[in-house]
DNA sequence: TTTGATTGGTAACATTTGTTACGGATTATA
DNA sequence: TATAATCCGTAACAAATGTTACCAATCAAA
């Protein structure tokens, strides 16, 4: 149980000790709902009308269109929000899908004991803004990625956002970087081979060091 | 002045009477800054520690590398909060630089007195939140976008996520629709003149129609 | 050790996209 | 009306990326 379980239960007012916590108003109204393996937790264009929270299990989420095929979107494990982002938002529609991959726990949370919560708790509040905080800024950066054009550009951006010292380590594995930059993974394999070829960079089983600065600058201006 | 106008002063708390407003502590502490034309309002890096509303003026954003390159992102008119979402994310930084385009006036309000006037103001609560979920929504739409692969496959996904009945108005021109989804401008129209080639859609001067569903279809499964 | 699965580098070729340049159509401006 | 500016369709070619396939290296399980 990560930051996410903040958007629980009060317990989330880590500030104070639990003890005291019970003492509080700080429960929160909710209903629980279990879910089978393969049955629809939400569907698209479902109207978010309370906080799901996902606290058991792992869903995926898809695209469905109106002649029925679909396109696979995430994988999400519990614990973990189900489009919180999106409870507040004027057209606020589940954009997706969301189907139990096993059995799962679910509870939720009407928008208003939300927002009374919030008043009330300042922790819990401070968790929810921090959650989406979050989210927005793992999304933008990702966005970031995409918006650069060619897959050197994107690469440099990746790894110029996270080198040391001109050091980097990567997180994942080629493949998955691959399709996090949403490119395809011999042409990123062929990218980075280049990189090295060109003397940007050095990089081997996942680490690597930035070689030449300017040259890395250069693919981002132009993809080059 | 539209919904954001909301993050500004409690007159927010459209909920109420404006002079009823004005008997609650809906007041907020803040302090204004004028900067002008060329002035950097923020630094890329800089921490996000209060709310910084833009309230007049035009600014543009831009990334800036360590070697002084820099590569222009958005322009912003006011009334606009900067980095509002970042304001509770745990690397609460500036993810660009801030620079006024014309003459500009800036409002700053501490984190802490957000939270204090989020707990007393529910109107407030709602306008920040409601604020941040949007934009979470537009940026993820975009992010949806630039995850299709191929330059029809975007383009079917726009299309499909506003037609009404088979119809389609473009809200912007051709041009800034490449910029959008992320491609050149002759290749979107090009993407567009097959589309209508191939019977899928008709399309003349920003409006049009989807003919085969099923081909929009196929093209978000596999870029074709 | 052997086996099988995963990971990732590479190559040849197909396909898509970008680039550049041109011209027609439309709209704003003098 | 003339003029310039913008928008956008088009084409030919260059460049980047995807596709498919194969093999080597690594690692876990038998």
């Amino acid at each position: 149980m990560e930051k996410q379980d903040l958007l629980f239960f009060c317990t989330l007012c880590r500030e104070k000790p639990a003890a005291e916590i019970e003492k509080l108003q700080c429960t929160i109204s909710h209903t629980v709902k279990n879910f089978k393996r393969d049955e629809y937790i939400a569907y698209q264009g479902d109207k978010v009308t309370r906080l799901v929270m996902l606290i058991r299990g792992k869903v995926r989420t898809e695209i469905v269109s109106s002649s029925g095929l679909t396109l696979p979107m995430n994988d999400i494990s519990a614990p973990f929000p189900l489009a919180a982002a999106f409870l507040f938002a004027d057209d606020n529609s589940f954009p997706v899908d969301v189907i139990a991959l096993e059995e799962c726990e679910v509870i939720y949370i009407s928008k208003e004991a939300v927002e009374k919560q919030m008043a009330k708790c300042a922790g819990f509040m401070r968790g929810f803004m921090d959650f989406n905080a979050n989210q927005m800024q793992n999304i933008s950066e990702r966005l970031k990625i995409f918006a650069q054009k060619g897959i050197k550009a994107k690469v440099a951006y990746y790894l110029l956002s996270r080198e040391k010292k001109g050091a980097f380590e990567l997180d994942r594995s080629v493949a998955s970087l691959a399709g996090y930059i949403g490119v395809e993974r011999p042409s990123l394999s062929r990218a980075i081979s280049e990189m090295v070829r060109d003397g940007i960079i050095t990089f081997h089983s996942g680490k690597g060091t930035i070689i030449n600065f300017d040259a890395m600058e250069a693919l981002l201006i132009r993809g080059a």
